[in-house]
DNA sequence: CGTTTGACTACGC
DNA sequence: CGCGTAGCCAAAC
């Protein structure tokens, strides 16, 4: 076969229903969403980590309208918006009027509102891995005194 | 059907 | 810590 997905679609089809998944006020990264996926044949893990969001992003480019996915919570590692032209500030004042503030540099802080992923029930029901945590471990509450 | 580019990320400098 | 490059898939030219 020449396309290392069987079934492309079914690769949009779940990032699409990932993305349904984050909730409103979190955010979550094209990383995370490619690191639930399960490895394709062919594929090496630490060129998967890159690629991965490469393919998620593509994705997200051709979110059908009308699906109630909500794009706008997916914004890459920086915690800023990839999105070319004025779709980027768009985003992020979609994400403000989500109750979302930004920080000193623009950006989201993932402490804050990162998103913990689905359910993990949730991911073995639909086969995909486990989600990771985008907050840094014990970053709960009491990393605001910290600083 | 070869070339280019991408809503990205890790790594080197 | 900001900027440039590599990665080597898939869809669009």
């Amino acid at each position: 076969m020449a396309t290392i997905f069987p079934n492309p679609e079914q690769f949009h089809c779940t990032v699409w229903l990932i993305t349904r998944q984050i909730p409103a006020g979190q955010v979550s990264t094209y990383a995370q969403i490619a690191a639930m996926m399960p490895p394709p044949d062919g594929v090496e893990s630490a060129d998967y980590a890159k690629l991965g969001a490469l393919w998620v992003g593509q994705a997200m480019n051709q979110t059908p309208d009308g699906q109630n996915i909500p794009w706008q919570r997916v914004v890459n590692s920086k915690g800023g918006s990839s999105l070319p032209g004025t779709m980027a500030s768009r985003q992020m004042n979609l994400l403000q009027d989500e109750g979302i503030e930004l920080n000193e540099k623009g950006g989201i802080d993932f402490d804050r509102y990162g998103w913990d992923g689905p359910d993990a029930a949730w991911c073995a029901a639909n086969g995909l891995r486990p989600a990771k945590s985008l907050r840094k471990p014990g970053s709960d509450m009491t990393q605001l005194k910290l600083f």
